[in-house]
DNA sequence: GTCTATACTGTGATAGAC
DNA sequence: GTCTATCACAGTATAGAC
């Protein structure tokens, strides 16, 4: 791995590990045994690094959401959903730090809320079309504070783990998971809450 | 106002405006007019500020959460919510940089860790209450999920409000509350979910 | 590409005069 | 109580040798 690709890679690391405010430069370089004229060969600021990482976050969960994902039933929302928090996960840094990081870096905030947005978006879609097929039933109103209530759980599900917790464990994504599946159940008919609560005793 | 108590105020007033991350003490006695040294005559650190402001905040919050409360009536609930979304408007500083700042500060993240704790106690009862008199059905499992949703959304609201729609309006906390008791609403008896539909038109 | 050395700045905090 | 002066240190970033 060239010394360019270690800098991104150790930086993601002590990025999540220690909250990107509390990461240096010259921290990275010394885990890395490189010089920090070394690393200002490679990158001219330290937001440069993190821009580059924050465009590895973007291309995988845009992808992620624009991949088609029409399916019916409640065990592949439930995967589709398992993705979206590794994606939050492998990049939590960003959630970590949200208001601050985003605060320090305008270019990154723009793209952040777009990002928020699109999940919203998304959300709306499973939604309308869980609605559509007759096993959901909510009116326009309930269906927009359901789709936002979706988006908020899942972007800041990891923070209160940690504010209540601690440490990031293994189950907390499928807790997650779990939790942001529960704010859809309500709505659900019986046969599809059915197939929920069996999901449940599996995974968690 | 004495100088010890103007630091204070000013102080919490930055910390909320700027992030506690982004307020220095030199900024803040700048912001005052007195000398960096003057702060330092009155407290020995920055950490001094911060957990002597966090007293308040918990002594405020503490209250409210153990104050009687046992209201039946969901416009009261209402009322409740509203406090409890205002303290935390009125000390947003700790919830905008949480993981970071009980990062830091240690002491405070295990008040902060207690205060949490209280607050789904607190959501539990009221849900309980509701579902003895009958007006709620859940079952244990739907209970605690959503106490502890309830928690999590009060919780980060605003920074969710914030990284979406940038600055703090006044309408933010009546939003705030009218998206917790919405997931509380498909819980409800039809009676009960009536009166949220008014309150909602009300408030909203 | 990598290193050493160094400049510059900001921040928390203290000493001592008034 | 308040000020000026100053320290110590950490963090970002650059210059120039190898």
């Amino acid at each position: 791995m060239k010394t360019r690709d270690k800098i991104l890679h150790k930086s993601l690391e002590l990025f999540n590990e220690l909250g990107e405010p509390n990461v240096t430069t010259l921290l990275i370089s010394d885990e890395l045994e490189i010089s920090p004229g070394n690393l200002y060969y490679h990158f001219k600021s330290k937001t440069d690094i993190l821009t580059e990482i924050f465009g590895w976050y973007e291309r995988e969960i845009n992808l992620l959401l624009e991949s088609p994902n029409s399916a019916t039933d409640i065990e592949d929302q439930w995967f589709f959903l398992h993705l979206i928090f590794e994606n939050i996960a492998k990049y939590r840094f960003i959630y970590k730090d949200v208001v601050n990081v985003l605060e320090r870096y305008d270019e990154v905030k723009a793209r952040f809320q777009k990002i928020i947005l699109k999940k919203r978006e998304a959300s709306l879609k499973i939604l309308t079309s869980l609605q559509q097929q007759g096993s959901l039933r909510a009116n326009d109103s309930e269906l927009a504070a359901l789709g936002e209530q979706i988006v908020l759980t899942a972007t800041f599900w990891l923070n209160y783990k940690l504010i209540t917790h601690g440490e990031l464990t293994e189950d907390m994504l499928a807790q997650g998971v779990y939790q942001v599946i529960s704010l859809v159940a309500p709505f659900l008919d019986d046969e599809q809450r059915e197939q929920l609560n069996e999901l449940k005793t599996a995974y968690l």
